[in-house]
RNA sequence: GCGCCGGUAGCUCAAUUGGCAGAGCAUUUGACUCUUAAUCAACAGGUUCCGGGUUCAAGUCCCGGCCGGCGCACCA
C-alpha cells in the first residue's frame, strides 16, 4: 500500500475542543479542518461509524457517514493503532461528542502490530520498556511522565540560561575517568590505538573552561558508570554540572536550592507536591546541617572526623557495615552518616562538611583542613545533588591524587586514577569557583512521582535478549 | 553479583490436591443511521519463555538456562 509523503495539517485536536466547546449539541460549524493521528478506537454502527483519533495534543472524534464520507467502506476497516489524515467539518454529535465529520481521508500509516486491551493498556515491563513506543501509544502514564521529563529539562535550562551560565560541550571518550568515584565503561579507537573510558563525570573538563575564562558555565548530559541497575540506577543517566567563579559552597547552595524549587514552579506549578503518598515540599531555605551532627544525632553519641577511627568503626559494625582497612575516619563517618541518617531525610536538606578523605576534588574547609566545603542536597532519603567549592590549589590536588591512586592500588576500583593534564590546569590558575551536580533523572522522578528510574528514561538499558 | 517473586492466545488475565488450556478485548466474517472500552452473532487463534527430568498424566512438581519486577550490594 503506497502512503501519502505528506498531509496538509491545519489542525490539533486540543485546540478544537477548545475553540469549539461552545458547540452544542447536534450543532454544525460550517468549519472544515484538516487533522491527522492515531485510530485509537472505532466504533461501527452500519452506515455510520465513529472513531477516537489522537494527536499529540489530545484526542477528537471522527464521525464518518456512508452517504457523505469518500471510501466509508474502507474506512470502517481501520485498525487500532493505524494513522489517519482526514478532512471534515467540525460537528457535535445529537449525542455530544465534538467530532470531525469526515469528508475525505487518507491512511497515512498501518500498524501491523496491535493490542486489545484498550482498558488495561500494556502492563508487562519487559515489553514496554523494549518497544516504548507501544507503550507510549497504549499507555497516557508514560507519555505525560516523558513529557515531563522535559519540562524539567527546559526549566533547568532556562533558568540557567537566566542567571547568565554558559552551555557548553566536553568529552565523553576521555584516556582517563575521573571526576567521580565509579568503575567506568571502557572502548577503542582505532586509528589512535587507544584505549578510551565513556565519562563518569564532566567535573574536571568543565573547571578547565574557567579556568580558560568562562566564569559560569554547565552542561546537561549523559554520564556513565559501569554499575548494577536498579529502580534508582541507570548505567547511563543524566546529569547537570555547573560552575560558578567566585562562588563558594554557600552561594552554590542558595543558587541549588532557588535552581530545583524554581523548577518544581515551572513544572509542577508550586513547590508542593507528593511523592509516593507522602507530602514534599521544595520551598526555601532548605535546613543545612554539617554531616558529622546528622550522624552523631542518629546514632546518639557525639561523632566527627576527629573521633577515633576504631570508635566509628565499631558504630559501623553494629550497623552490619563492613569496614574496610583502607577507610580512615573520614570514610568511616561518611559511611557512618549513610547507613544511620541518610534514609531519614524525607524534605529537601543540604548535608555540608564532608570530610577530606571522601572528596578528592573539593576544597579544605576554611575551618578545619579535615573537612570540605561540600554539600550534598537529600530529599526522600536520597542524594539528589552534590557540590563544593572547588580545590582550586594544585599541589593539594596533586596530593589528594596520589592518595586516590594509593587506594587504587590497594585494591579500590573506583578510586580516581592521577591527572597530570588536569593539575596542569590548576596550574594556569582556577579562581575561587563553587561547582554543582544534579543527577536529572532522580529529580525527574521527584517531579513525575516514580519510584522507578526506567519510567523517566525513554528507553533504559536493559538486558539484551539471548538464548 | 546474591536473594525472593514472576513469564499461559496479538494485549490484559483465569485454570481447584498434578487430570481434556479458557475468558474479555484485538484479528476475520455478518447485522446495525448518533456511537463513547458501542452492542449482537459466528469463525479462528497455543512450542503455557527455553532445555532436561519425575509421573499413567506436568501450565502446575524437580534441575539448568533466558528475560523482567522487587530487595541487598554499589552508587547519583
Amino acid at each position: 500500500m503506497t502512503t501519502p509523503y505528506s498531509f496538509a495539517h491545519n489542525a490539533y485536536a486540543g485546540d478544537l475542543q477548545q475553540t469549539w466547546d461552545h458547540l452544542i449539541d447536534g450543532e454544525e460549524s460550517g468549519v472544515t479542518v484538516n487533522v491527522a493521528g492515531r485510530v485509537m478506537l472505532l466504533r461501527t454502527q452500519g452506515k455510520l461509524a465513529f472513531a477516537t483519533m489522537r494527536d499529540s495534543t489530545g484526542e477528537i472524534q471522527l464521525f464518518a457517514l456512508a452517504a457523505l464520507t469518500e471510501g466509508f467502506d474502507e474506512f470502517v476497516k481501520l485498525h487500532l493503532g493505524d494513522w489517519v489524515g482526514v478532512a471534515g467539518e467540525i460537528v457535535r454529535t445529537k449525542r455530544g461528542e465534538l467530532s470531525v465529520k469526515v469528508a475525505s481521508w487518507k491512511t497515512l500509516a498501518v500498524a501491523q502490530h496491535n493490542f486489545g486491551d484498550k482498558w488495561a493498556g500494556i502492563a508487562d515491563f519487559d515489553l514496554r520498556y523494549r518497544h516504548r513506543e507501544a507503550d507510549l501509544w497504549a499507555n497516557e502514564k508514560s507519555r505525560t511522565t516523558l513529557a515531563r521529563r522535559s519540562d524539567v529539562v527546559r526549566a533547568v535550562r532556562e533558568r540557567c540560561w537566566a542567571a547568565n551560565f554558559m552551555e557548553v560541550e566536553t568529552p565523553i571518550l576521555n584516556p582517563i575517568a575521573t571526576g567521580a568515584s565509579a568503575r567506568p565503561f571502557t572502548t577503542f579507537h582505532n586509528a589512535l590505538d587507544s584505549e578510551f573510558y565513556l565519562r563518569i563525570a564532566p567535573e574536571l573538563w568543565l573547571k578547565r573552561l574557567v579556568v580558560g575564562g568562562f566564569e559560569r558555565v554547565f552542561e546537561l548530559g549523559r554520564v556513565f558508570r559501569n554499575e548494577g541497575v536498579s529502580p534508582r540506577h541507570n548505567p547511563e543517566f543524566t546529569m547537570l554540572e555547573l560552575y560558578a567563579a567566585y562562588w563558594d559552597f554557600e552561594d552554590m547552595m542558595t543558587f541549588t536550592e532557588e535552581l530545583i524549587a524554581g523548577v518544581a514552579v515551572d513544572v509542577l506549578g508550586s513547590t508542593e507536591t507528593t511523592y509516593q503518598g507522602r507530602s514534599l515540599s521544595f520551598s526555601t531555605p532548605w535546613p543545612r546541617r554539617p554531616m558529622a551532627e546528622l550522624a552523631s544525632e542518629a546514632v546518639g553519641e557525639e561523632v566527627s572526623v576527629h573521633t577515633p577511627r576504631s570508635r566509628l568503626a565499631e558504630l559501623l559494625v553494629e550497623r552490619d557495615v563492613e569496614v574496610h582497612d583502607s577507610w580512615g575516619a573520614g570514610r568511616c563517618l561518611a559511611e557512618l552518616f549513610e547507613a544511620s541518617a541518610e534514609s531519614s531525610l524525607w524534605e529537601p536538606i543540604f548535608v555540608t562538611e564532608h570530610p577530606v578523605e571522601v572528596s578528592p576534588l573539593a576544597r579544605r574547609h576554611r575551618r578545619d583542613p579535615d573537612l570540605t566545603e561540600r554539600f550534598e542536597s537529600y530529599a526522600v532519603g536520597r542524594e539528589l545533588s552534590n557540590g563544593f567549592s572547588e580545590l582550586n590549589d594544585p599541589v593539594d590536588q596533586r596530593s589528594r591524587f596520589e592518595e586516590q591512586a594509593r587506594l587504587a592500588a590497594a585494591g579500590d576500583d573506583e578510586a580516581m586514577r592521577i591527572d597530570e593534564d588536569y593539575v596542569r590546569a590548576l596550574e594556569w590558575g582556577l579562581p575561587p569557583t563553587a561547582g554543582l551536580g544534579v543527577g536529572i533523572d532522580r529529580l525527574v522522578m521527584l517531579m513525575t512521582d516514580e519510584s522507578n528510574i526506567r519510567e523517566v528514561i525513554a528507553f533504559p538499558t536493559l538486558k539484551p535478549l539471548r538464548g
